[in-house]
DNA sequence: TTGAAAGCGCTAACAG
DNA sequence: CTGTTAGCGCTTTCAA
């Protein structure tokens, strides 16, 4: 049986060591420019080396320290799009000395409460959050206990609160453009319910894009699958959503020109579907996706995607919030970042010449 | 200009608005069953009410409450098998009324302590480590902090310290048997550099089976690639290398039969580089990897790969810390995982006949 | 059944 | 320059 859990050293032990009170320790210790004669200080400093003192942040923190930690809390931590994103979270969060703290969601109302009330208790410095439903009230109370907030991935629209945005409307516009400028004129926008912010915005602004197109798009090029069986939104779920998208997709009388999927976990699962059934993407059918995650560039065909820059938009979400940490500021932001395209394979262009008649 | 940070109601504001002491509001507040008489009990819930109170953590944790928090230390969070493994994490732990933490070490042995030191400097409840580098000092300071923790992913060899580990030797075995029991002759062995022990053991396994399959295994079976700029291990990087790895397999003077890819990630690397040089799998060559993430399912063809299942990985390390951090248990406790293969599409099966000469 | 008070470890205001 | 002390919010003796 190994010795048990040695008391740890309190400043008030390398205080005594050193022969000076606890308060001229805690002045070295705690790195004030306080005064105190070279002697003493590298006394303490000995004492603490040798007692291996380590200031209890529980102490500090019930004195009024911030906690040095940012919480994040996003839909699916398995999801590649939001482990890029909090890979450059955790980035920024480190070159300013704090940590970030993850929290997944599962895209569940009562679990992203959870997790705000969670991160008000611990009375975190900074919260980033991507947030499925959403009540005024949600923000509010992290605001009243003093802890700013930046909205990211799904759009609000509360003035109230910092933000950073994707133009989704942009982005189905630019979707349906693109694939109608390829010359496709079938065109399928496939998806899982469309019950988030993000996706509602995604289709009008796709409906736009066809009718800019000169393409028809009604209740027959809509393709929804709702059997996503319990909540949360892993990356194998969207995945799985894909798949059966494909089979909707497969089952149909004829074969559209292209397909346009709401994220590129789900692109990735109709294209599976497609070529499992032995119709190739995108000789027979092109598909396009949205998100730009790196799995997309992996696979064969590689993705032809919308660039909704993960890392990016993490990288920005961390720097505006510190703008309210650390300067404290209370100026609110709203960010919008514009649709980028990432041509790949998935797309066939079939050089169309000017459309003339159909 | 909103309303500034009002203060957060204390036990001594439920107390003085229900006219009783702190000590009976306590009592009440934190679910003792200490004896209170119904009358005041009621008066100070509506007071906690109507002040909205919470108890700062802060103070309980000074006071001497265990932070139900669990530090995890992966590599890297965009590789989906540590993605995957900490969602099994968080399932349990939210289970068990914790909150498990994240940190991302990229694989650095100082970022690595760094955390560490966090963890112990948060007095968390547990931990659960995948650990690049490793001296025994290590985990040591982690018990004297009274932090029970348990190693997983990579093998460390101490009998001082729980851990749930990989055969990866069996692992590598059963590469080689199932390669060589397809019918394959030329078998490469493909990885980055080979510094981790789990990749060490992986490498003497696969010799092992080489051997007994009566396939000759000699320098020019080895392809290492080296060209990993940085430090870290995300998805990406492991791509990179894989991608890398095809190239130096399709600068040989012939191609081998198969190649056995370290994870999965670097085997589709390899699959993409060689599929997009014409290079097709797995009629002109078969591709194995290690691992079983779910994103080896999604590709095409989808990979045959030995399954190291990140989510059991992660349930069992989380199950065996609870054992030490909700029953106090000292016991250290040794776990092997076996591996499996998860036969897809990517190896062909050659219909060998009995072996029988060479 | 209730309350007063000590003390967890730390920092800062104040007094020497 | 150094030390004494109050107090952050909470739980838990100990005394009434």
């Amino acid at each position: 049986m190994v010795e048990r859990k040695k008391k740890k050293a309190t400043i008030k032990d390398v205080a005594g060591m050193a022969h000076v009170s606890i308060a001229t320790a805690s002045r070295v210790l705690s790195g004030s420019d306080y005064p105190v004669k070279e002697e003493l200080k590298s006394a303490i400093l000995a004492a603490a080396q040798k007692l291996d003192y380590q200031p209890n942040v529980f102490g500090q923190l019930l004195r009024g320290a911030t906690n040095k930690q940012i919480g994040v809390v996003v839909p699916s931590i398995s999801n590649p799009f939001y482990s890029q994103l909090f890979a450059a979270v955790q980035k920024v969060c480190m070159d300013q000395g704090y940590v970030p703290i993850l929290y997944s969601s599962h895209s569940d109302r009562n679990m992203e409460q959870h997790y705000i009330d969670m991160m008000i208790h611990y009375r975190v410095a900074g919260t980033l959050l991507s947030l499925m439903g959403w009540e005024p009230g949600m923000c509010r109370r992290l605001e009243e206990a003093g802890i700013p907030c930046v909205l990211f991935d799904q759009p609000h629209e509360d003035p109230e609160v910092s933000s950073i945005d994707f133009d989704f409307y942009s982005g189905g516009k630019l979707a349906a453009e693109y694939l109608t400028g390829a010359g496709h004129r079938e065109i399928v926008f496939a998806t899982g319910s469309v019950d988030r912010p993000s996706r509602k915005k995604l289709l009008a602004g796709f409906q736009a894009g066809m009718e800019l197109g000169g393409c028809s798009f009604g209740e027959e090029h809509l393709v929804v699958n709702h059997t996503v069986k319990g909540t949360g939104a892993s990356a194998m779920k969207d995945y799985q959503c894909g798949q059966g998208l494909g089979e909707i997709i497969l089952e149909r009388p004829y074969l559209p020109d292209a397909v346009f999927a709401v994220n590129d976990m789900m692109a990735i699962g109709i294209i599976k579907k497609l070529e499992t059934s032995g119709i190739h993407v995108p000789v027979d059918i092109s598909v396009l996706g949205f998100d730009n995650v790196e799995f997309g560039e992996m696979i064969v065909p590689a993705l032809t995607t919308i660039s909704q820059s993960a890392y990016r938009t993490g990288e920005l979400a961390a720097e505006i919030l510190f703008e309210s940490v650390t300067e404290g500021s209370r100026m609110k932001k709203k960010l919008m970042l514009e649709p980028v395209l990432v041509e790949r394979d998935s797309v066939r262009r079939k050089h169309n010449k000017i459309r003339r008649n159909q």
